[in-house]
DNA sequence: GCATATGCACGCGTTTTCGCATATAGGCCA
DNA sequence: TGGCCTATATGCGAAAACGCGTGCATATGC
């Protein structure tokens, strides 16, 4: 025991630390350079008398009381972005930062002009946007608000249902062509790897399917049927909007929502009302794209 | 918003200017130059983009903001001073800072002897005493083991009992032998301010009372008992140690218990224990100066 | 078995932060 | 009204923290 407390900075190093399990990761998610954070788990030792860390050759170890900290110090990150959260939900300005999140393919599709519209409206806005599949987790502030299909589970998050849309098959013409003139044929599927089968709900016209390919990924689901390897189940806006046409193998049924997601802290934030402001109505306005 | 998130050691900072309410106060708590609280003030609220302090001719008067942030940083305080606590429990070492509290007529008269020995007996133990008669809050670490007369109310200490005791009237010999002598005549008290009254269950045979003067402090009735002033109800060993006589208008009769009290995570730390193993056998070899 | 990638420790020069001394403004009391 | 006390701003030299480059050890791949 040194006896001097040790710095809530550096309680916060430990936390990154455990959490990347090398200095670089821990460094990178801090923004310092690595050898800083070196530093500041050795003074924290010190401080502490204790070992937090055994230096092994693939990396930082956390010790028992390594953990320990850690856990603490994860519950004072958790204050720290509540009270980030709090603020953010009482600015009442239209400057400065603001980070949306969305997939990719709804953001190439469907928000490129709100955000194109919103960027012209509030020029001060300096506008972030997170193009990815991943969930960001708005509780750690990764993003201010979310636009993502089908409302998240889980979360107290708040939420506003910006449309319903429903999905349906898509192919290439020649595939078109082909199920037209041979009902009866072999229809090759390109499906999600987490569902592995042909989707339910197909019209008994067309008896014989099989499984072609399995992907983790819209995008490439979207690039196999663009390069005519088979029929694959998607939103109408994103089959529309792909070159693709749609076969009738899937009678347009119901998918998933589109919401906008924000933490209640920062729902009634200025600029994040200003975002759903434009949403909206846009939503509204191109609403036939998402429903047959 | 300037977008870069404040530091928690700004938060921290921000926290006891909130409790300080003046920029000099703060800096004490925080030991550093109160120059430097001013510029970590002004830097989070760069960073927030908002004010936390309107500085006002008598100091820095948080903001609804400012309260917000003084809260959360309020519980990260919290936590850091239970994963402090917790990783003292589990220091097994006796080297370095133990601190204890006690009040300073117990420390005078009955702890000192125990301090030497325990000093004498783990010579690397940093022992810090702080003499007063504050509860100092054991939550936040100001000290490690307190001796108290009388258990703790509220807070969720762990205990152990070191004796009972008794009180009785205590003054000069010119007194005594006045009450001796007439014991129908007028019995001047000293007596605590909170009480503002003769103590209860004064023998019969002594009907005259009034109180002298009241005081909010035992050294001060003492001296003032031993500067003839007055009767004063004192515990036995404290008015056997100053050079009074005990007087029989108030027998001896129950006191507040003695109690070494701690947080529980502090407890099981080995130089706590050191000191509790000390503690113990020397308030059982003098019990008998506590009782009648 | 050699080359490469990953990860950490150490030393040096620079940047940032800090403490101290000084200056300034407002309130209290004789 | 003048002096004093408290409390906050500002400028400068010292100290601490930081980033970068280099070197070493271990694990991985051809």
């Amino acid at each position: 025991m040194h006896g001097m407390e040790p710095s809530w900075d550096d309680l916060r190093t430990v936390l990154c630390l455990v959490r990347g399990t090398s200095l670089a990761n821990a460094a990178g998610a801090l923004g310092v350079n690595y050898t800083t954070v070196a530093r500041r788990v050795r003074r924290v030792e010190d401080m502490l008398g204790q070992k937090l860390f055994d230096r092994l050759a693939d990396g930082y170890q956390p010790t028992q009381a390594g953990q320990m900290v850690a856990e603490h110090a994860a519950r004072m990150e958790d204050d720290a972005n509540a009270l980030l959260r709090q603020l953010q939900g009482r600015d009442t300005t239209l400057r400065g930062p603001l980070t949306i999140t969305a997939p990719q393919l709804l953001i190439a599709h469907v928000l490129a002009p709100v955000i194109d519209q919103f960027c012209a409206t509030y020029p001060e806005v300096e506008l972030h946007v997170r193009a990815t599949n991943d969930l960001l987790d708005l509780n750690r502030r990764e993003a201010d608000l979310a636009i993502r299909i089908s409302r998240d589970p889980g979360d107290s998050l708040k939420g506003l249902r910006l449309t319903p849309q429903q999905s349906a098959s898509f192919a290439t013409a020649a595939w078109a062509d082909r199920i037209a003139a041979d009902p009866q044929g072999m229809i090759d599927w390109v499906v999600y790897a987490a569902y592995m089968d042909v989707p339910r709900n197909v019209d008994p016209a067309y008896p014989n399917h099989r499984i072609r390919m399995t992907f983790d990924d819209m995008v490439a689901i979207r690039a196999a049927a663009q390069a005519g390897l088979g029929v694959a189940r998607m939103p109408l806006f994103l089959g529309r909007a792909s070159g693709l046409v749609q076969v009738p193998v899937l009678p347009p049924q119901p998918y998933a929502e589109i919401w906008a997601v924000a933490h209640p802290d920062v729902w009634p934030a200025a600029k994040v009302k200003a975002f759903r402001d434009v949403l909206v109505p846009h939503f509204r306005a191109i609403r036939d794209r998402f429903v047959a």
